[in-house]
DNA sequence: TACAATATGTCCTTATTCGGACATATATTA
DNA sequence: TAATATATGTCCGAATAAGGACATATTGTA
């Protein structure tokens, strides 16, 4: 596979559909946004500009796809997020169409 | 699964991946952008404006990913778009990263 | 013959998003 | 104690994209 496009296309998913990759990080276990943006960063080689990751988790939550709770760990007040029952169903949404897609290949 | 937020999804996909999607679409047979058009609102049952797909269909030409060739069919002047090599590493790629995340569902 | 459909393209104003800075607070490490 | 890391948030000017109109040409239909 070219890894000459790789870098690309992860880059363009992250940035046009940032809610679903958030959504899907979050579904595997709750966590909060300086952790994800570590994550994205150190998994994918790539930038992500805390502006746009706060705001959009807060999109999420008033979505009803999220909900957070305030959680005081090594003195350190993180916001952590854990997905709902319609933020599930989104994501499955989601994934069923792109299943249809590879499917068609 | 749940129809309510499948053509908000479906909208959502063709907004934010639509060079993707039109690259998806000319593989799996040569087409032009009238008929795209018609397909994709046909099949998903949302609008597309034109603008920005010939605009999109340009850019993919631009990249290298797509060729056209003007075609007179019926008296009618067309732009028959089809995949070239670099487009198809492009799609597999895009594909392969989706599988990736499919996977880890 | 007028209208709808096929077919492709540009242009312009408005709306949205980006990238980066500004802002704040605590903990750890050098 | 100064810098770095953790942690979350807002704001603003610039860049980009969206929506729709403008433009043109042919064919088929009412």
């Amino acid at each position: 596979m070219s890894e000459t496009y790789k870098k690309q296309i992860v880059q363009h998913i992250i940035r046009n559909l940032l809610d679903i990759q958030l959504l899907r990080i979050i579904q595997t276990q709750p966590t909060w946004g300086y952790k994800i943006k570590k994550q994205v960063e150190a998994d994918f080689n790539i930038k992500l500009r805390h502006g746009a990751l706060y705001s959009t988790l807060s999109g999420l939550e008033q979505k009803g796809f999220v909900e957070s709770k305030k959680q005081q760990k090594d003195g350190r007040a993180r916001k952590v997020y854990t997905i709902t029952e319609n933020g599930k169903i989104y994501l499955q949404t989601y994934y069923s169409i792109l299943q249809g897609q590879l499917e068609s290949t």
